[in-house]
DNA sequence: GGTGTTTTTGAGCGATCACTCAATGCTTTT
DNA sequence: AAAAGCATTGAGTGATCGCTCAAAAACACC
């Protein structure tokens, strides 16, 4: 049977990413790849060259996802700061079950790959940067509003914001409880909430 | 050669430590502990009877390490608060070659090893947990001096200040430019002192 | 329905994995 | 200096690793 392209190949990227973001890079087989993606070796390889690019490509299509939901999250904000709050509240209602519900795969792929496998660990380094200069132009917007200072500096607010959603996202991982989860969040998101004039 | 036991098992932990610190439990071999111990399989495992094992008792020992440190740094300081924030602002501090100038180690541990090694992993969230409680009790430490208000809630900022530690040793991993690492453990440092009656 | 092209298959490749154990030292006891 | 007692050795275990490729199956076109 011939695939249809590109809708199958969408299908399998996403299933070795939910794969790869729950076992990481080094415990993840072929053999996991083969009954997750229903796929042999052979087509595995014909499809996506090796382990090491099927991981990138399924790294960076977690990247793509993950920032248009942040814009579309923002976007619907009533203001870049409530956009953010939102995002940092947002994380601690995902409901039990959710995949999402563990922490980042670009830092789960950091700490996995940083000294093992420059390649990776470069890629994931540059979505990084991309995404908190999201937050950096986020903030822009917020000053350009007034919503800030105009002296506010926005690349150090987005460096804190992202070590925030970092820190939380690592405490969904553990399986900390609800309610802490709530607090957390909430401490967080007033805190950058009171940077309002 | 008859080791002196207790001494040279000393020695083997610290280096397994560091190397399991560095790579992670996955992606460190037998081949890669033969090298960094100086000792042969089969002296390996007459000491520390299997991988997980030793990585286990590698874990104990950072975390002992780690928890000395922290109460040694603790003690020394002028105040509950005081010493919190010095321990957020030494981890700026730490020289470019500094070892520790990465994520920590329990960190790493559980993203590696949560959906792989259970055993691992509880243990791991146990030594987590007792670092936090030692945070807590130096937040009830502060309330009882009268540095906090009475009705503080010590858990709660205990969680939240260790979501501090957890990302800012994050950024050291990254290998995020000196500067920003100053800004953010300042950033960190300055909104706990807020806390201050 | 026959032909040419493309895709899928899965047994099996060499390398490496965590780990074992009979043989070999070294040290202590006598 | 011989014997007994242990820690150390490293070649070798079966299993699994990431990966290949010749054969088979499924398709498109005429």
């Amino acid at each position: 049977m011939v695939r249809a392209a590109p809708y199958d190949r969408e299908i399998a990227l996403d299933a070795a990413m939910s794969l790869f973001w729950d076992k990481g890079y080094h415990a993840t087989s072929l053999k996991d790849l083969e009954a997750t993606l229903h796929m042999k070796p052979g087509s595995i390889y014909a499809a996506f060259c090796s382990k090491e690019n099927l991981y990138l490509l399924s790294l960076e299509h977690y990247f793509k996802t993950a920032r248009a939901r942040l814009r579309t999250q923002l976007q619907q904000a009533s203001s870049p700061l409530a956009g953010l709050g939102e995002h940092l509240r947002s994380y601690a209602r995902l409901s039990q079950g959710d995949t999402a519900r563990q922490a980042c795969m670009l830092t789960k792929s950091l700490v996995d790959t940083r000294s093992t496998d420059p390649v990776i660990a470069q890629k994931t380094q540059e979505y990084l940067g991309q995404i908190r200069s999201d937050f950096a132009a986020t903030f822009d917007r917020a000053k350009a509003l007034g919503e800030l200072p105009a002296d506010a500096d926005s690349n150090r607010l987005a460096r804190r914001f992202q070590a925030n959603v970092t820190a939380l996202r690592f405490e969904l991982h553990q399986g900390t409880p609800q309610d802490e989860i709530l607090n957390l969040a909430e401490d967080m998101a007033r805190e950058l909430e009171q940077l309002r004039i």
